[in-house]
DNA sequence: ACAGAATACTTGAACTTGTCAATGATTGAA
DNA sequence: TTCAATCATTGACAAGTTCAAGTATTCTGT
């Protein structure tokens, strides 16, 4: 039970929870935060990206959007270069309300990671996206 | 968006992935094979037991259980120590047949994780160790 | 010894997530 | 221009999570 995807099994559950629970002031969860944030990017995304970057099933952002929208936080508009897709852009609030939730996030990661050093931290992540992004 | 948590959530999405899809020829998914380990283990875990240390509510392990039994491979006896609590273990088909998986597992892993030296893959274990079990 | 609190498992319900197939609109390619 | 591919959407369904309630048993304090 020492293998490496029991291990990663493990620290994901805990930061999801972790990620939850600090986001639930703002009223977001991991999921709908990560959607905030792709779509407070530059170049603003469609929604086809946002599901291949966060893998998840085209139909579950059309929900996440949909939510984000009805919240006044995300705007979705037809791309004028391919009218098939959208645009997913973030309104005023949605930007302000992403950066508050960044800073809770990265508050709440550091708490959790605490018994890693900064440096570890970092190794941590470096061997993270060697191995995830392959 | 390449903070810690969501490079931790993508590489346990691949490990899921990978994981299932090695299992599958043994009728396992990484939820059974965990709970089948943890049986096959000495001592042998309650159902509470195997609760707490995969993070699962109650409920789900006894859902678990069931199907493990039910394919021959666990077995629940009450615990004569204290009668509300079952002993999970494993029938010989069950040693069996988790061997057999936990080989094929690690080859997955291996495979999927390539990307990564032997000491890469030692040092990223160590640092998720020294973070999920705090 | 006894009553009451606590624990282990079980069941079932409600809810969230994950997956898939089908559809309409639009675009790209032969 | 026609045919295939792509993007978003919907709806159906399986799988996973969370909770509350119930039974059996054990523990605690008197």
């Amino acid at each position: 039970m020492d293998d490496l995807s029991f291990l990663i099994a493990r620290a994901n559950a805990q930061s999801i929870a972790a990620g939850n629970a600090a986001l639930a002031e703002f009223g977001l969860k991991v999921r709908s935060y990560s959607v905030l944030t792709l779509a407070a990017a530059e170049p603003r995304p469609s929604q086809r990206e946002i599901a291949e970057f966060l893998r998840l099933d085209p139909s579950q952002v059309v929900a996440l959007v949909d939510e984000l929208q009805r919240a006044g936080l995300a705007t979705r508009e037809p791309d004028p270069r391919d009218r098939r897709a959208n645009v997913i852009g973030v309104t005023l609030a949605g930007r302000d309300l992403q950066r508050h939730a960044q800073r809770a996030l990265a508050r709440a990661e550091r708490e959790l990671r605490a018994d890693l050093t900064d440096a570890e931290r970092t190794m941590l992540a470096d061997l993270l996206r060697k191995t995830a992004f392959a």
